[in-house]
DNA sequence: ACGAAAGTACGTAAGACATCGTACAGTACG
DNA sequence: CGTACTGTACGATGTCTTACGTACTTTCGT
């Protein structure tokens, strides 16, 4: 079975925010568009087990906003960002645009 | 106990993602932005009862996206369009202008 | 004062979600 | 070939989420 990556015309934007509304998930996200590029995931910083790491790989790609592929044994993932923003402008810079939280 | 409204500069960008990232709430907000100013609770097109709109009204405005009041026995509800801008620059309107997923 | 209306509080149930450990599969390298 | 490495599959578990019914509070009309 190979991966699925959905057509992004058939993706709800609500599905997309889901995604991004998990700590583990806009972390990895951020870290994706720092580097323009697809990034092999073992060198992603991730703070979780291997087995919670490939799930949440797993909800970006089937909600359209990262894509992924094999060389050898190390997958590699992309973020999807010319598709994104042609699918919703400007929602991707905005959210990476985000100032962290004040902390007191 | 007065109702609480968060500060705004307080609030992570991936908390208010996961308010949106929900069917029953991004309608809510999707009415409250058609009609720019305050709209009665009541006057909402909601499809759950009322107990789980009081939820879904706790979840928006704990993250931020909204501001209620009241008036009587009636709950008047706004979105923090222009607080919301100024924290994260672009979001709620990418958010909004999403297109709607291609059906088949 | 009484009854209707608008929400809330509380308890609860079903399902989704995040996380992990362990076992496994595929690939690379000696 | 055997071993190490990368990631996946599966199953378990605890927590969070969504949803509801019912009972309650507050407020408005009459």
């Amino acid at each position: 079975m190979p991966t699925h990556h959905p057509d992004l015309d058939r993706v709800a934007v609500e599905d997309v925010l889901a995604a991004l509304g998990n700590p583990v998930r806009i972390s990895i996200v951020r870290e994706l568009a720092g580097s323009a590029g697809p990034r092999s995931c073992g060198s992603l910083p991730i703070e979780v087990t291997k087995a919670t790491a490939t799930h949440h790989w797993r909800v970006l790609r089937e909600s359209g906003l990262t894509r992924e592929s094999r060389s050898g044994r190390e997958k590699q993932i992309t973020l999807r960002t010319a598709e994104l923003d042609a699918r919703f402008p400007g929602l991707l810079a905005a959210v990476l645009a985000a100032a962290p939280p004040r902390e007191p």
